[in-house]
DNA sequence: GCTATTTATTTTAAGCTTAAAATATATTCC
DNA sequence: GGAATATATTTTAAGCTTAAAATAAATAGC
């Protein structure tokens, strides 16, 4: 046995759902469902297939289109996690040679973190592994249901960030 | 400040996409990033409102409609993670007088977790703060499009079980 | 130029999460 | 009924993640 979360069938978070329960809650445990899926699967092959994790391929992918490198700031809000949890990602990178880090020219605050040789040839090993789990996973929908689903994402993130800067203002 | 991760504008997992990505990539990175919304906002609610973590509501959400209790192993699947983490969330919310553990009297390898009186009251307090964030959330929505992203989440959920049970095979 | 404020990052403590191994009990199949 | 297998849970080690406080440097407003 390699995975110990094996959900598939049998129960998932959706099953909490009661009868009167709102639609908002419906849609956003069903959400929670497909991601919580496809983020394990794709964790899963990146531990067996190239023995690393999802953050830090996350961060080589943010890393891979900056040529110029990012600072510290700018991956913490790009991947959407803390900036204590940056430092630490970062410095497991480094000893792993796959980025570097160093002071950025004018201002001494700012860190610039950059892809090494060996990261930027790592994540293009990975990059396409990683794009066909996620292709395979999506593989019963049909192009058109895809298409939409992109397209309602899209007005429902819209939707979250208007929410979520009025509810910072009240 | 209370807030550690700030995302709102200025870049999210999404600007990592590049032009000849495919669609399958941009769909999970939007749902992705609308799921990080969501839950980090839910998570910022429940720490402030009731001084709690996500993963401790999720289990009382679970044990409040499973009056018998639930097994270690059935609170594991549905809440999709592995068993190592519910037996920590137990101890500490056994620790808090939230639930209680007790073994299963016919398997002597099963215990069984069950809300309190006290763990029933907490959470009849923390549901519906919780269920007006996540409506207000999807304000911005209209109904159609609610039942529209709920429909085609059903899709894409059964059609991430297929593909996951096949892969299995191979 | 100096103080106050803001911005960028790191540190800290606590909790969450996982994968794998270990433990203990139950079941199956001779 | 005893050995082999399967199931339920816990333990362990490592890493992830957060919120809050601390540090350090830059900017703004006198």
């Amino acid at each position: 046995m390699t995975d110990t979360v094996t959900s598939t069938s049998g129960g998932d978070l959706e099953s909490s759902v009661k009868s009167d329960d709102k639609p908002e809650l419906r849609v956003w445990l069903r959400l929670l469902t497909c991601s919580t899926l496809i983020e394990q699967h794709v964790r899963s092959g990146l531990r067996q297939e190239f023995e690393t994790t999802l953050p830090r391929f996350d961060v080589l992918a943010q890393l891979d289109r900056a040529p110029d490198g990012m600072t510290m700031g700018q991956l913490s809000r790009h991947l959407m996690v803390s900036n204590g949890n940056i430092t630490g990602l970062i410095d497991r990178l480094v000893q792993e040679k796959l980025v570097t880090r160093s002071p950025a020219p004018d201002d001494r605050r700012t860190q610039l973190v950059r892809l090494t040789d060996e990261g930027r040839q790592v994540f293009d090993r990975m990059a396409p592994a990683h794009e066909s789990w996620v292709v395979d996973l999506m593989a019963g929908l049909e192009r058109q249901e895809k298409t939409e689903l992109y397209d309602l994402l899209g007005r429902f993130k819209k939707s979250l960030e208007q929410s979520l800067q009025n509810g910072d203002e009240e």
